[in-house]
Parts: C-alpha cells; structure tokens; sequence
DNA sequence: CTAAGGACCTGTCGGC
DNA sequence: TGCCGACAGGTCCTTA
C-alpha cells in the first residue's frame, strides 16, 4: 500500500494523535508480522510517554525517551486512530493505546509489515544500510549518477532500491522515469549524467506533490485523519498499459522488470 | 561485488 | 456460482 508519500501521509495524521501521550498499553494480537514483533515490547514501552513521531525512508518511528518503535507498513499496513475499545478485525494485529482514550491501531492483511525496537543511541541494521531521503540535499544528479555508474540493471529496479534511495516505490519509479523522458529498462550506467540529473529533480518533483496530495489511493488507503489521497488523478503511466500516453497519445506499454509490472510510453521514454 | 529470483502472506479479480 | 492462476503499494535473503 504505502510508499513514501502515503508513509508521511499517515506519519502527519496520526502525529498529533500521539505526540506527548502516555502509553497505556501496547496489545499485540498477532505477533507473526514480516518478522516477530519482539516479546518483550510491550514492557518497554508501556508507562512511556511518547515524545515524536518520525520517518526515515518507510518506516514510522514513535519515539520514547528510551529508544523508539519501528514501524513499517509493508505492501498492505495502514493506521488508523480510533477511541478505545473498538473492535479488532481480522486483520487488526496491534494496537497502541493512549491516556487520551484512543488508540493506533495498526491493520495488515499480508502482515508483510513489521514493529520493532531500536534502543536510543543505537541504530537498528535495517536503517543503518538506507540510502538518503529522496527531498534531501543529499540526493541529487551527482549522487545518482555515482550510483549508476558500472551498473547494467535497468535504471527503474536501482531508483526503487532502498539502499540507493529510500522511498521510491513502483509507483513512482513508474511515474518519475515518465517525466524524464526515459525507458524504465535502459541499464543504469549507460544514462548521461544531465539525464541522471534530470531523474533526481523528477523524483523529488513527483514525491513533493504527491505528499501534498495526501499519498495515493488505489484500494482503500487513508492518511491516519481517515482522509484518502488524492494524487490518483495525476497519475500518467501507472496503472495506464493499453491507454494513450498523455504526452503523444501512443498506446503505454506493460513490461515486467524485477517482477514489478512497469509502464511506459515508448515513444516519450528513451 | 552484481543481478536475478524466491520468499513471506492474504485478498481480489478475470477467465473458464 | 465455483475454482484456479495471476497479480497487488515492499524488501530481505539466497543463489549464481
């Protein structure tokens, strides 16, 4: 479900919610997400007031005087804030409640998600290996271009790697290699550094206002306020193979690359 | 080291 | 209506 905009989409929505509330209690129904939510979280943080809500990359992190909960939303995850006592679904494996009287509560039908614990001063190894945030000064032309250098796998399957950039999921990738202008399958290293150039602004372009959109909603996301994104609208190639480019009005093409399915518009994308 | 594929899990949709 | 395969917003891990 999530990529980067729907992660900081729900991050601000249920921020407020959380922000120096006291932790009642931490209720794990259903442990057995992406990797097991550790024994021994629920001791930790209980008592606890939280004292921010972040974001590095997906992962949400709710950050105790002690350390902080990680939490990442896998392909299916989404929070919602709701009073105390309503009713857990199927899928409702965990959830955090607030002195306030309400709660986050955390759904995910593929459990592809996780919920961890990083102790304060150290950092956990799924984050120590991230590459830069996609908005930062970090990443520009120069650094993807140092990147892609000596690499033959197509540009689309290294933008969408966590350790080159954090962020761009097949959305995006999708729809940032459109308004480049190039072909998602064009290997890595044979791309001019202007173009690369290119490709860095577009990414942080189409992440931008994709935020300010309130994220995607294909199924039945919603931001942590209950509110769907709107940026479904702008969308020119994902979800699009067989309809007219919006550009030239070429019929988008469907490729699978890294198992992604991958659309693009042959004539605009070289 | 790189690149490619499998793995994890459930729900939904299209085709027969 | 029912069954079966393909596919879905992620990403780590294994294999070659």
């Amino acid at each position: 479900m999530p990529e980067l905009p729907e992660v900081e989409t729900s991050r601000a929505g249920i921020a407020p919610h959380l922000d120096g509330q006291r932790i009642r209690r931490l209720v794990v129904r259903q442990p057995r997400l992406r990797w097991p939510v550790p024994a021994e979280l629920a001791a930790r943080v209980e008592g606890e007031r939280i004292l921010a809500v972040e974001r590095r990359g997906k992962y949400i992190l709710i950050r105790i005087a002690t350390g902080s909960m990680l939490l990442h939303l896998g392909m299916s995850g989404s929070v919602r804030i709701l009073p105390l006592g309503a009713a857990p679904g199927k899928h409702d494996h965990v959830d955090l409640e607030l002195d306030s009287g309400k709660m986050l509560r955390l759904t995910d039908p593929r459990r592809f998600g996780a919920l961890l614990w990083q102790a304060q001063g150290e950092q956990h190894a799924l984050l120590a290996s991230l590459g830069p945030e996609p908005l930062s000064d970090a990443f520009d032309g120069d650094y993807l271009a140092r990147c892609c250098q000596g690499r033959r796998s197509a540009i689309k399957s290294l933008i969408m790697d966590s350790h080159v950039v954090v962020g761009v999921g097949n959305i995006y990738a999708n729809e940032a290699l459109f308004l480049a202008g190039i072909d998602p399958r064009r290997a890595a290293g044979r791309i001019s550094k202007a173009r690369l150039g290119t490709l860095a602004a577009t990414i942080k372009d189409v992440l931008a206002r994709a935020i300010a959109q309130g994220g995607t909603t294909l199924r039945d996301f919603v931001g942590g306020d209950g509110k769907p994104g709107y940026f479904k609208q702008q969308l020119h190639v994902y979800g699009r193979a067989g309809e007219p480019c919006d550009s030239c009005g070429s019929i988008l093409k469907e490729v699978r690359l890294g198992q992604r399915s991958t659309v693009y518009c042959a004539a605009c994308q070289r």
